[in-house]
DNA sequence: CGCTTACTTGAGTCTGGTCAAACGGGGTGG
DNA sequence: CCACCCCGTTTGACCAGACTCAAGTAAGCG
């Protein structure tokens, strides 16, 4: 059975929340500040493979990841798994578990993973007295509508090659916002199976098509470490956009 | 080129609004229908085949579906193209072109449509005066991340047959909802390619596919009329779990 | 050192794609 | 009224991208 994460004692207060000095993020104000730092009642530390929310469950909480990395998914009966997205630093996890009565997926730790506690009763009090939160709430909300518009493009439309390129690309881009990669470096804690579960293709298929890219000299993929070797000729095959993701606002 | 929408003069009232009366939508007290009757600015008749709203473009408008079949989608620079959702009655549309700088995507009609129209510039006074539907609104966008959720792990992870069993179930529940079904049939304003390009099928294998099912006495598919002939038999092939759609809000 | 987990590679198969042609109904203009 | 055309659907033949099965390698760890 699938270990599961573990609240601890809080430990850093909001005013020295680590996301702050990303410039990714929007700063805000004082009356905010005050009001997110009661909001959050605790941290939590999932260690690699445990799960943070589990789906059907109706979790009393919210979070916002602050360091790891994770991932939400789906499962079939018979155990095929659909990875949906990526959790990283700022990303706001479980509003559909707040908003409806049981969550929908699940959502597991790839790295150890740092996140912040809000209970969910108390998201009333974020709609009712601070509508600039509200705001960036369903900010966040449509922003992850438009990575799963994307990862569905992808998945639908692209052949195995342009998937993985494109894939790697929105991992790297994400990263990089947050200050994760060194150079053309990134440490992504995916497995083969991983890519594989988020593309809709086999194991043995994603291995040949990574190998296919780094002979032609596009990429470089070794213990879990990314290079991207030539990023144009990357982006071009993948039909690749630049993300914008300043001023995104995080709670 | 597509064709584009035209406004026109208002003619529902809010208080006399054709959705009020569906039970699956909830009910909003006086106050909240007053704005939302102010907020309205006109209403918008989009025929067959036009562009509600275009990728790329940055509308000044947010709508809502008040009847009619439209249906989002993406596409590629050679022309592929990814249907990511229909809209249907209630549906809210536009929201990511009113919260980010640009539409990522484009909706079009599929039957002639009747859409409410609301002003983008106004979207922030809903969060600063009217929680509720602020709330809602939120609501409504965690709930097409979910539908996008339960698509992407269709196509991701299922063969054709059971990816069109589920999507027709899908196409068939929301309708039903809506009071659009007679009996175990629908009028569904798809072809056969809008189906493949839901699903990331082929045009030709879609086709089999439904001629499979409709042979083994599970659908019948003619003149985009649908008919569940043996609805039991679909779930079971498609992994099909009935939605729950009441007390959906819509603004 | 043996076990486990992840990655690799080969061989054979199959699901689903491509190409091409034909069918059928509805609409239109001569 | 008929011929034609267009669009969506259907069918056949062939092909290939991706899957499965299977075995082997490499690295990390107790």
């Amino acid at each position: 059975m699938a270990r599961i994460a573990r609240v601890q004692a809080r430990r850093y207060p909001c005013e020295k929340c680590p996301l702050r000095t990303l410039e990714i993020f929007r700063r805000f104000g004082r009356r905010e500040l005050e009001f997110v730092s009661r909001f959050k009642t605790g941290e939590l530390v999932a260690e690699p493979g445990t799960t943070i929310l589990a789906e059907g469950s109706h979790s009393a909480h919210l979070y916002t990841a602050l360091s790891g990395w994770g991932f939400r998914y789906k499962l079939l009966e018979d155990g095929r798994r659909q990875i949906l997205n990526v959790v990283l630093p700022g990303d706001f996890v479980g509003l559909q578990g707040a908003l409806m009565s049981q969550m929908q997926h699940s959502v597991e730790a790839l790295s150890t993973m740092l996140l912040c506690v809000f209970e969910r009763e108390r998201l009333w009090e974020i709609f009712r007295d601070y509508s600039h939160l509200a705001f960036d709430i369903t900010w966040l909300a449509a922003r992850e509508e438009q990575f799963l518009d994307e990862h569905l493009l992808n998945v639908g439309q692209r052949t195995a090659e342009e998937r993985v390129a494109f894939l790697l690309l929105f991992l790297f881009s994400r990263a990089e916002a947050r200050g994760l990669t060194r150079g053309a470096t990134v440490e992504i804690p995916f497995t083969q199976q991983h890519i594989a579960d988020t593309l809709g293709l086999s194991l043995v298929h994603t291995n040949r098509t990574l190998n296919r890219l780094a002979r032609r000299g596009l990429i470089a993929w070794n213990q879990r470490t990314l290079r991207l070797v030539d990023r144009k000729a990357l982006s071009a095959l993948a039909g690749w956009h630049d993300l914008t993701e300043e001023n995104r606002p995080y709670i």
